[in-house]
DNA sequence: AACAGGTTCAACCGCAGCAGC
DNA sequence: AGCTGCTGCGGTTGAACCTGT
């Protein structure tokens, strides 16, 4: 039972937008802001439906976007963000404050998927396309394990993305309160962005990929991925879809910056933010009883929202068969460079990132040069292996220095 | 200049999720 | 619990524009 699409009305105008009626959408949300969708056109004298004003406003009037070529440092965010989120294109925009996820979806499949795929790199998978020839022993762990790397930083980006959303809209209300038009016009930008965070926010730093590269580096030696001390020694991560889910008897790990919260035998290693402003892991902000605290405490994959109106807190956890990760604490850019601004895998520092290859003519040489490379060493498994840890770090670290200080995230 | 083929991007469509009743 | 309305998201389309012949 479909519902009846929102156009069918007759008489409702459809396809491009004149300069009029822009400039009518303009100055009603100017004056108004929009409200109600649905019912903005008629009030607006506008012959459209209200998703298409809505579309018209966030994908091309709005005084926050940013138009014109996307800068490299935007491409590069992209690519990350893509690799780790996929075709969440809204996600992805949150991490790019002044471009809008249709934006981001068009330069994606018109440049940046075709570049990839130009390249040999598959631009779903975001590794090499002969990957798929990896042999199926010692590197399927290897892969599972980078997988659930991917998955984890996928869902945190995930809740980031829904952080924010949730910030917006109580901004939005709360601009609303201050202003009759519903906008905050004056500087132009970031009228819902900037009051998610800023330079407000303290710099609490949650060590979370000392504690992940901690933990990685550990266990590499160990011979095993993703590893946890304190319980049952040998754990690993196996599924490369595993995920999320289970665990009702694990108790949760917190981790601490050192990463090495299993030294003792608790079965918890606490993620302390570096900044010193939280000793319990669990960062909380002054005025923080102003907001709702929404934990909740599913067994399952879970984000903890502790919010106020200059910051967003992010509490998530990972459950695993044998083990369960909680993270507290916002991600901060000066968090993730402190992190992994010498990220460690395995045996391997990676100072230079992966995917920033991809991104000019040099990488296109050095990508190749690096697959020469591993012929030249043997092209052994370890190889792709490397190469997956290198490019999987490499996306962090690189969003972590691509990370823009205006990003709404942050 | 004219045409064909390729590319770009604004806009549309349909679906899913959520909230209110 | 089920229905309805609204909003947001991701995939797709097609007109406008660009490039090569």
């Amino acid at each position: 039972m479909g519902r009846s699409p929102c156009c069918d009305k007759v008489g409702l105008k459809k396809g491009p937008w004149t300069p009029e009626e822009d400039q009518k959408l303009l100055a009603y949300i100017e004056e108004h802001g929009h409200g109600s969708w649905r019912a903005l056109p008629a009030k607006a004298g506008l012959q459209r439906c209200g998703k298409s004003c809505r579309l018209r406003w966030t994908n091309y009037l709005r005084p926050d976007i940013k138009r014109g070529k996307f800068s490299l440092q935007e491409e590069q965010t992209i690519i990350q963000l893509h690799a780790l989120l996929g075709n969440r294109w809204s996600a992805i925009a949150t991490h790019l404050p002044k471009r809008t996820d249709n934006e981001i979806k068009n330069y994606w499949n018109t440049h940046l998927k075709k570049r990839l795929a130009k390249m040999g790199i598959d631009p779903v998978t975001h590794k090499p396309k002969n990957d798929a020839l990896l042999s199926s022993d010692g590197q399927s762990k290897n892969a599972a394990n980078l997988s659930h790397m991917a998955q984890w930083e996928s869902a945190r980006l995930e809740a980031e993305a829904r952080l924010v959303r949730e910030s917006k809209l109580r901004s939005h209300s709360f601009q609303e309160q201050l202003s009759p038009t519903g906008y905050v016009s004056g500087s132009g930008s970031g009228s819902v962005s900037a009051s998610a965070s800023t330079s407000a926010q303290p710099q609490q730093c949650v060590d979370v990929l000392k504690a992940w590269n901690g933990g990685w580096s550990k266990s590499s030696e160990g011979g095993n991925g993703l590893n946890t001390t304190g319980i049952g020694g040998d754990h690993h991560l196996e599924s490369p879809t595993s995920t999320l889910t289970f665990s009702e008897n694990a108790p949760p790990l917190i981790m601490n910056s050192s990463g090495t919260g299993g030294e003792n035998s608790i079965p918890m290693i606490e993620l302390v933010g570096t900044s010193g402003s939280s000793e319990t892991g669990i960062i909380k902000e002054e005025g923080e009883h102003d907001w709702k605290n929404l934990r909740n405490s599913s067994h399952h994959y879970h984000h903890h929202h502790l919010m106020h109106e200059n910051t967003v807190s992010l509490t998530s956890s990972l459950h695993h068969p044998d083990m369960t990760i909680s993270m507290e604490g916002p991600w901060t850019p000066e968090f993730l460079k402190l992190s992994s601004s010498h990220i460690h895998v395995g045996n391997v520092d990676i100072e230079e990132g992966f995917t920033s290859l991809l991104l000019n003519d040099s990488g296109e040489r050095s990508l190749s040069d690096s697959g020469k490379d591993s012929d030249n060493s043997g092209g052994s498994g370890n190889d792709c292996y490397e190469d997956n840890k290198n490019y999987w770090n490499s996306i962090l670290y690189n969003l972590v220095n691509s990370s823009p200080t205006d990003s709404p995230m942050f």
